[in-house]
DNA sequence: CTGTTAGCGCATTCAG
DNA sequence: CTGAATGCGCTAACAG
């Protein structure tokens, strides 16, 4: 910017040096120094050490942009993520940069705070303009899902993180039905007449998967579902719930889609003095790392985010190769996926039913 | 790729259309079409409809790379964040992410497991090399504030979040001592004789502001202060910590560093069967969504995360002005930065001390 | 007001 | 095994 006066002969001082400056400084072409970066096989072992000396005295780092621009590749993947700050899908992101970092990824995140078609479009459109190589959804409502599996991402392919394997060709996540399932049983074996479900916003995959598996427990054993409480992930929304729910006697149990709603629960039970779990029994999903401190410690499900996150970044991979271009062409029939299973974790909120020995 | 023969003279169909489509179809020069994208003035509004039409026709994206390469700057700003999924921090981080998308900004996120040196100089570099315009350092424990302080950056301007502005240049945060001294006067306020203190790890300056503000309002009623209980920020070790506390018996009212730590010390007054806010007074620091919800609601001192975001970027924005491309050479002469005021919010456990009335 | 000429820093043909 | 040309897609001077 303010050289008045370029040496072109000579490496400028005060400016990042640039392969050209290597090559001089090496006594040979910029090509060759290009070779050594890139790992060639054929260099005179003479040469590449000259060349690598003479990076090492420039402290020369290769421009990333140019690279980009020229290969179409940017060794970046993208992230979008599209949670409010919610534990599970904040959890899988830190998860998923670690996984990209180990694998030579830069990523590139977009957190949304509206989750509209529009804004998922341009999170895809800023990605695309930074020539990320693969994208990777959290937390994926509806919408988000439906541009993936219309691949409205012109070529890039997408892993979306979910616990339902038949909506995008590419999916990873917990299974989420299994750990309702094993929630409700926990319940249910515990002697409870009927369990009821706090449920998350049914726009969420992940709330649905959650309510279903414990519908699929109940009508096992041949009980009728009760009618679900709908909540919005939030330990307000849990309290609300968990009054309504203090009132029924005839209920001494509930599965609640996650922990802070159920901290909610366990505040709304515990002010209506019915006690948990003498009286009552309750388990969260996710266990955040507060949840064994809770009153009392919750018997909750655990999901394995870090799996998750290698995981993401595992099948990215696999979907960036390019004999899967065309992967979401197949109307399914290419599909992969894989879900981890999840994990009871057994505290003080559950109990047996009163008078009951199980 | 798979083009073998090239038609130089039109698009070549199903490639991503370039700025020479562009022109070849509005019949102008492509630097026309530059200056149409890039807004400038100079142009009669027949040629720029023209243009824009044809921009539309093909949809046509310009090249961010391309335009990096050449511009040397890219519209997008790295942040590092260096937290473990803290709350605070993943909160900041999201303002900043949207206070950032809202002024044309697009942002990369380096997440740090661990927070050496290296890993920071690593992350910096990972930065530069996809030519940030500036940095964003949140949580920034004292090896981040190092690095930023030294200016180790290659000249990329960087904001550092946190409660202390006289580490490095430029700093945003929430004035950690004044919340502090609030959470702690108020428990004086109450008649409290002592406040204990739950403090977070030591080596974040977050932690150490929070105690210091302690100290000072101990000291400012001619108290001395405890010595204070040192834990890591998690519900884990607030439990450890809270057990020792239940035990003192003249102790009656406790401010704790964050709200996660006294969860984890509500649980443990309560095992200990010492009533709170009856026999036991607790002040948390964050105001998690959770902290109205717990036993009892927690009084807790509010920090406005979206107004430290905005300001981040704010004054990013500033130190990236050219004219303050050495502000670190002043030795903090130059320096500039804003902290915002917390609030205390009141809930249920904090009260007047057993048998005064305050 | 618009077109022409360069060149950003690198990787990719092709020659030797 | 190495070097010389060519161009990625765009913006920045300069002309006109």
């Amino acid at each position: 910017m303010t050289d008045t006066a370029p040496r072109p002969t000579t490496a400028r001082a005060g400016r990042t040096p640039v392969m050209a400056d290597v090559a001089r400084l090496a006594g040979v072409s910029h090509q060759t120094v290009s070779r050594v970066i890139n790992g060639h096989s054929s260099l005179r072992p003479a040469t590449r050490a000259r060349v690598e000396d003479a990076i090492r005295q420039l402290g020369y780092r290769p421009n990333t942009v140019a690279r980009a621009l020229v290969t179409k590749r940017s060794a970046t993947i993208g992230v979008i993520a599209t949670n409010g700050g919610l534990w599970g899908p904040s959890t899988v992101h830190r998860a998923i940069q670690a996984a990209a970092r180990e694998a030579g990824y830069f990523v590139s995140s977009v957190n949304l705070p509206d989750v509209t078609r529009e804004d998922l479009a341009a999170a895809v459109e800023h990605l695309r303009d930074h020539n990320v190589e693969g994208i990777v959804m959290i937390a994926a409502n509806d919408e988000a899902v439906d541009i993936a599996r219309h691949q409205e991402t012109g070529g890039v392919p997408v892993v979306v993180v979910e616990g339902d394997l038949s909506r995008a060709p590419w999916t990873v996540g917990v299974d989420q039905v299994a750990g309702a399932r094993m929630a409700t049983e926990h319940l249910l074996s515990l002697g409870h007449e009927q369990v009821m479900h706090v449920a998350g916003p049914q726009h969420w995959e992940e709330a649905r998967a959650r309510l279903a598996g414990w519908r699929e427990s109940v009508q096992a054993v041949g009980l009728r579902p009760l009618e679900p409480l709908l909540g919005d992930w939030t330990a307000e929304s849990g309290y609300a719930l968990g009054q309504a729910l203090a009132k029924r006697r005839e209920v001494t149990a509930v599965f609640v889609a996650n922990d802070h709603m159920a901290i909610g629960v366990l505040r709304a039970l515990w002010e209506a003095g019915r006690s948990v779990p003498d009286e009552f029994s309750v388990v969260g999903f996710d266990d955040i790392p507060e949840s064994g401190f809770l009153i009392p410690p919750l018997t909750t499900v655990r999901q394995d985010f870090d799996a998750v996150g290698l995981l993401a970044i595992e099948t990215l991979q696999v979907a960036m190769r390019p004999e899967h271009e065309n992967a979401g062409d197949h109307g399914g029939e290419n599909r992969r996926g894989r879900l981890i299973k999840p994990q009871l974790v057994l505290r003080a909120s559950t109990a047996p039913v009163p008078g009951e020995r199980s």
